[in-house]
DNA sequence: GAAAGTTGATTAACAGTGTTAAGTTGTGCG
DNA sequence: CGCACAACTTAACACTGTTAATCAACTTTC
């Protein structure tokens, strides 16, 4: 056997995912590429999912390091929750098959994302949660549940991103403004004395 | 041939997709559950992506009936746009199979979805829109590109929607909570006075 | 050193997919 | 009647994920 098969498996699936597409992977494909039958990912993968979810894995990681490094060079919490939402932002259209595989799975298609993986998940989310309630502290932020808080801004950035990669938003609005629109709506939604200005720049 | 064979087929398919999901219709499923060959939709349909966007383009209808009903009903700017929220995240739930082939579909994966029918999709965001314009009207929004908060809010409320249909929130956060307040906090962005309220209460 | 067992990979096959080309059947019409 | 056209079907292609059976090579054991 190839020394780690399995690493080089991974490694052409990651490569033919952002080459071609979600949809154009398949088992045969990633085989093929590496130089093997397609029977021989099963040495190493119980199926399709089971790779899929690996690369997922990886790329939480990846996220959570550009996510840390983001916040680690602002200081204060609104301007490290600022920096945090451009930078899941930024993730996500320089990884948008990444992202696709990540978080815009519908569930009966891939099986559920495995809880020992979840962890892995979890802790970017974290990072949103733990920024706003360092906020709440320090009273920059309004009080509320820091968890779910941190959720409502995730399914802001994660809506705008989503629809973004699906070609759903209209074509005269410009991606950069409205990306920098709802980062400033999504901080200013949680501070005490109110920063909204009119975005009348957008558009 | 059937009086309206694809009348008949979009019946067939719009049954099976609610039943058993986007992932588990097949044309050939649909045919035989109509008592035809494959190949008979092909007569009708120049392909799966035709078909399904003739689904979307129905469930486009059916979203906007909903809205416009949920405007109707309440009086003023604010309380029309909470209504929207609320009935564009009551749709989403109700219909999820519908709704996932109506925003969630990865561009790669389903054909862009045809410019003639874009325009029973966007009357959709024009009633927010529409809302919001008529808010400033009256002084009871902030000013801005109504537009682009249109699409702002929306991105907001996919999010929610999407995030929940992958089964990506976490089971600790109530969903009926969850939306309430995502309805609040998309409204009160763009009130004059701010409405917020501490969200306690949730979780 | 020969026999047995294990490991890593393969080929063949199944059941399913979207889709096209060719063939069949029935109806209306001149 | 015979022609034409319309509606529909069968056969086939090139894929897909996945399982069972097989094969070759290396290790272990006697």
């Amino acid at each position: 056997m190839e020394a780690d098969l399995r690493r080089v498996l991974l490694d052409t699936a990651r490569r033919l995912l952002v080459r071609e597409g979600y949809s154009r992977l398949s088992m045969r494909k990633i085989a093929s590429e590496a130089g093997y039958s397609a029977t021989s990912l099963y040495l190493h993968f119980a199926n399709k999912d089971d790779l899929i979810h690996t690369l997922v894995e990886e790329g939480m990681e990846r996220l959570f390091e550009q996510l840390s490094a983001a916040r680690a060079q602002a200081t204060g919490a609104p301007d490290q929750l600022a920096a945090l939402c451009r930078a899941y932002l930024d993730f996500a259209v320089a990884n948008a098959e990444y992202y696709e595989i990540m978080f815009m799975q519908r569930s009966d298609e891939l099986a559920r994302f495995p809880t020992e993986k979840y962890r892995k998940a979890r802790r970017n989310l974290e990072l949103f949660r733990d920024t706003i309630a360092e906020g709440q502290g320090s009273g920059a932020f309004q009080p509320g549940v820091p968890f779910v808080q941190a959720t409502s801004i995730w399914s802001f950035l994660h809506g705008t991103v989503a629809l973004h990669l699906a070609g759903r938003i209209d074509a005269r609005i410009d991606r950069d403004a409205l990306f920098a629109s709802v980062v400033t709506l999504a901080v200013s939604g949680l501070r005490t004395t109110s920063h909204l200005e009119p975005n009348a720049p957008l558009s």
